[in-house]
DNA sequence: AAACGCGCCAACCGCCCCTAA
DNA sequence: CTTAGGGGCGGTTGGCGCGTT
């Protein structure tokens, strides 16, 4: 198959998407040869592609600890912070994302962060905007990640207990039958569950290191202070301030965000409250009660 | 049902750095 | 020291899919 606008041009180097064919032939070759030498690789494999193409498409796509999928809250969280600490490296953000590309990384920035940039009128890059993330993004990422957290613990209560509802219903009878007594307890069973699962995702929030943290600089090796979003959390009414919201005080702010509905894409935490406080309270003027 | 707009993301491009000859 | 080739990185593009009109 020969994709779309390279229709006979057999002796020239493709370009556009990868056929099934393709990726195959370059699994097939770096799983026998390796990476690196992806000109030669390419030559050796028959692909009529560029090694760099090869590179990209094995890295981006084939190799097998790619992730899928959206990026959890936690990741959103260490891209936030990180790319406020090193700017557009993504390679180095993405080196602090097991399974995530810098390609993806960079994806998530263009197409999520630098929205939210843009409906607040702001660079993505400006001191304001970082102040804004800060304050405000990343305390509800945490929030998700807290709750996903809580969720995660009551969930496994309740298939633990579903679990021993049902087994204790069959096993009962076979028990009744042999004569035999169930030597574990359920107790036991979820506190290791849960305990586990909670260290999983607290690691994966606070301390977030490169592969082999023998070998990474101390530049690599990158460790969340989940405290100083609490910190900044708290800290809301005064950035408002700041920010040159002087009208806001903080009994409105709280009813405001009772009384608003969040809007989220693709992870995007900002509601509408929050984007009317930076849009409009500077420019106009107007009572915001009449929108409640 | 068709046209249109928009967001997402895979892939390309160009520049830069590194290394070996 | 110079130079050419390979690879890495960040920016950009274009096509696809989905929602809306």
């Amino acid at each position: 198959m020969i994709p779309k606008g390279n229709e006979g041009e057999f002796d020239e180097l493709r370009k556009g998407p990868w056929t099934s064919e393709e990726d195959n032939l370059l699994i097939q070759y770096v799983s026998s040869c390796g990476e690196g030498r992806w000109n030669s690789l390419a030559k050796c494999a028959g692909l009529r592609r560029t090694g760099k193409s090869c590179r990209l498409r094995w890295l981006n796509y084939l190799k097998p600890d790619v992730k899928r999928g959206n990026l959890t809250p936690q990741e959103q969280l260490l891209i936030l912070e990180l790319h406020s600490k090193w700017g557009n490296r993504w390679s180095k953000i993405a080196q602090n994302l097991p399974g995530r590309t810098d390609n993806e990384i960079k994806n998530y920035w263009r197409t999520r962060v630098q929205k939210q940039a843009r409906q607040l009128k702001v660079d993505a890059n400006s001191d304001r905007f970082l102040e804004t993330v800060k304050s405000f993004w990343m305390p509800r990422l945490l929030e998700k990640v807290e709750q996903s957290i809580a969720s995660l613990s009551s969930s496994a209560e309740n298939q633990e207990s579903t679990f021993f509802q049902t087994s204790n219903q069959e096993s009962n009878i076979k028990n009744a039958q042999n004569g035999i007594i169930n030597p574990f307890t359920e107790s036991q069973g979820i506190e290791k569950f849960v305990k586990h699962e909670e260290n999983v995702v607290r690691n994966s929030v606070l301390t977030c290191t490169n592969n082999g943290c023998s070998q990474s600089t101390e530049n690599d090796l990158y460790q969340m202070d989940i405290t100083s979003y609490n910190a900044e959390s708290s800290r809301q009414q005064e950035t408002m301030t700041n920010l040159g919201h002087q009208d806001l005080c903080a009994s409105e702010y709280q009813m405001s965000e009772n009384n608003c509905f969040n809007f989220e894409v693709g992870g995007t935490l900002w509601n509408t409250d929050e984007l009317w406080h930076f849009r409009n309270v500077e420019e106009v003027p107007i009572d915001r009660h009449l929108w409640a």
